[in-house]
Formats: structure tokens, sequence, C-alpha cells
DNA sequence: GTGGTCTAGACCACT
DNA sequence: GTGGTCTAGACCACA
């Protein structure tokens, strides 16, 4: 299964399943258009409350990830929302100051850190678009 | 002030607080062995209750990013502690993946992100160690 | 009631319930797996306030202990945490050392603190690993 | 110097002192009818609070490790008060179940913490009462 | 129902 | 004055 969910963990359950989707879009694991389990039937998979499947599906079509079509399904958003560059950016920028604090408190070096970020955007989509040729 | 809290965040405050204290050390706002402003004091100054940084001072204390001298007040460690490497590592790998799962439904590029990541490493300790030579 | 809080102790309520939890489990009468009074219900138990008894819970869980599952409860830890070898040793060797001490001031000779030491054990866990043949 | 405080410590300074004294004369480095230094002096050597020094002599004079003799100083105590076999063997056995949980938690063997009891007792006193031939 | 957070205000221990 | 503990009572998020 493309998705493990942990009762125990401190995330709720929900946002569990919101990482896991997004996860696996992200991988290729799931492809743009494809169909998603139905809410009853990943919930039964996951052996977790039908409601909190609800909760996490509905939070992803409000972020665009995915689309409810009444009647048909839940499918992976086709061509993606594109939110504008001030978003884009923006969005992004708290979450890579976030990360950068949490590297300097556990005392990782700023290349060490570079590195680990290049080889989670490789391992993500299998290319190697940076290349070896840089510090 | 060097610490701002949003009582309306989902974020906990205490947590605001935590993630406040590590970010002005992080840039230097606050130095090794510094001391930080009495629980009172601060809980006075962001308007919140006092129990609320207590909780965020003991987290700090239990991360050793800052150390409680009895009867004197709180200051910032002087040798920081230093983690395994396994923990060190391993703790911030999820934390990348994250944000490269982040970045990738944003649709943010992959050299977008390592340049974001390069420039707030860079704005937070003044230095540019990565040069100018990169994509 | 398998906990006993004295509100008169010098020790901090909420560390009496920590000390009382890991004494109940290492002597078996909480098994693990098993699911431990609500917070509230316990604090009703021992007419203490329930903000202590989260206290002793969140402590509880940091060690590892116990385990929340949201919604569902709290549990005494099923698959132990393993602690490295540094942490195990380095941990008891100073309240080892603080026992061995006290025994001094009050006269006990070596022999008997060891009688003492292995009766405590036997009686913690029913065994008698360390048979008959001791002085 | 044979005493040493950390300020920092979660133990307060007083009863490091306590605890130092004890531990001293434990191990011989003091000897029964041995002048303890002054209380002023004592203070400046660790630059700690007199009051503090005043509170950890009075406390151990309490106990009947110390004797003060006015006008001529601080001694340890010559003949050592006896306790009765109630007080010396209650006094220890609650002290000795609280390390046999520790080490449970700890996941230490029961002759794991044994032998590291005897060895605490060994170096304690140079002495090796119990032989090598146990267990 | 569960645990988690927060407040206002009190009291205590330590230096 | 410092941090630490505790209470009574409130509100929220999660399953």
């Amino acid at each position: 299964m493309w998705l493990q969910i942990n009762p125990r963990s401190s995330i709720p359950m929900y946002q569990q399943v919101i990482d896991g989707v997004k996860s696996a879009i992200a991988k290729g694991w799931i492809q743009p258009g494809e169909k998603l389990p139905a809410i009853r039937e990943l919930a039964m998979e996951l052996t977790i409350n039908h409601n909190t499947v609800v909760k996490a599906y509905a939070e992803l079509e409000r972020e665009h990830v995915i689309e409810v079509v009444r009647g048909r399904g839940t499918f992976v958003t086709q061509q993606p929302f594109v939110p504008n560059a001030e978003v884009r950016i923006g969005g992004l920028r708290e979450s890579v100051l976030r990360l950068a604090i949490e590297a300097y408190h556990l005392q990782i070096q700023d290349d060490e850190l570079i590195g680990m970020m290049k080889q989670a955007l490789d391992e993500l989509h299998g290319k190697n678009r940076l290349g070896g040729d840089e510090s």
C-alpha cells in the first residue's frame, strides 16, 4: 500500500493522509488524472474512521491537489492549479527558513543541508537535473 | 521586540515561543551565554500567561538550547550540545523531504528551491560559503 | 488503587505520578499495551488537578514509557524503547553511587545492601535469577 | 578541590554541597574528626552564596554527619550516630526499590545492576569484601 | 470521549 | 527576584 498511517504519531491521522497523498503524487506513484481510492475503500484499507478520510480529501481538494467528480470518484488534478508567483514563493519562504533554523540547531553545515536537499529532490523524481558539477 | 506571537495561529503559542527563541539564536540576535528575559517579564511583553512561557522554556532546556541557573535566570547555552550523527541527520531528513514535497505542489523548480535555501542560509549567518558558482 | 499521591511530599505530585506509573509497570501491575486511566479520570481518583496528570503523562511519553493514541487514550508502550548502551549504563551509574553513599551513612554493610538489592529485584518480577548461592 | 558545584544543575546548590560532603566522607577523602572548611571559606572557594553553605551544613548537622563546635569550627562526626535497625533498613528500602525500578526502565539486567552496585561499593572504599567468587 | 492548550492567580524553593 | 508547581475552570482539535 502506498499509504501508511500511524495512529500513535503526534501528527493527526487526517494530516498523515494528506501528506501521504501529496507525497505519492510528488513521487509519481500516482499520476495526474489517476483515480484515487474511494473514501470508504481507503478508510477500510487503513482501518481508520471514514470521517478522517473525508476530512483529508476535503483539504486536498481545497488545495487543488485532487478533484471530486460527483458520481465518478476522486482524481488527481490534471492541469495543476497554478498559484501566482507571490503565493508560490511566499508560501515556501517561511518553510525554507524553518528548515534552515532547524538545521542550525542540529549543527548541520550549510553544504551538508544543501546536499540533503538535492538528494531528496533527486530521489523524488528520479532526475538528476542538478548534476554533479557543483560546490 | 524580537519575538512575535500570533494567538490566532493554529500553532500553539508555547511552540511559537520555542520557534521564536531558536530563530533569534540562529540569526545571532541572541548570543550564547546571553540572558533571556525572565519568564514573567516575557509573558508580560507578549501579553500571554506566564505558564505558557514556562512550558516553552522547559522544552528549550530539554533540547539543550537554553540553561537555567537557579535563582539567576535563563541563559542561551554556551557550549552547544552535540547530538550524535544519527540524530543530526535522521532528524532532518524527514523535514527536508517534506519541504521538497511542499515545493513540488507549489510548482517550484528544483534549482529555484535550492536557490531559496541558499539565500535563507546566507541571510541567517551572513556568510556566503557556497560562493557564486552555482546554477 | 495502584497509585498513591502524597500532596505533602517535597517530591512534586506530577513526579510522584511518573514514579508511580513506572513502578506499576515494573511490578507488572500494568502490562504493556494496557490502557492507562484517562487523564481526567485519574485526576479525579487522585483528587488532583488534571493538568498535573497531563504533565506527568507528557513526561512519560517523552521517555517512551507510554504512548498516546489520538482520541482513544493512553497505553503502556508495547515494544519498549531501547536506549543505547551509553545512556543505559551512564544514566544509572550516578544513581548507584548515590545509593552506595546513602547506605554508607546509614551504616549498612555492603553485603546487606547487596542483599536488599537482590530482594527488591526478586520482588519486582518474581524471578530468582541470582540463585541461592549468595552471601 | 574535593567539592564541585554546578550552578546549572537541576539539583539545588545546597543539596550538591550536602551530597559532596557525604561523598567525600564515604570515599575517605575526609576522615572522622577532621575539620571541614569554614563556611565563609568554602563559600569563597565555590564562589557561591554564604547562606547556601550555611543551609547545607545545618542539614548535615541535623543528619549527624558533622558537628559544629562553637568557636572551633565544624568537624566530621567522630563516633557516628547509630540509627536503630528500623531506621537503617527502612530508610534505604525505598531508595533501593527506586533504583531497581529505574534500572528496569533502562532495561538493565538484574545481574548487571548487582555488578554495578558491587563495583560502586568497591570503588567507594577500596575494599573487595565481596570477592570474585559469586554469580 | 480522548488529550492538548491556555488563563488567572496562588504558593513554594532557591539564591 | 528567579524559576517551578498547582489549582480551577475554560476552550479546542481529533477520532
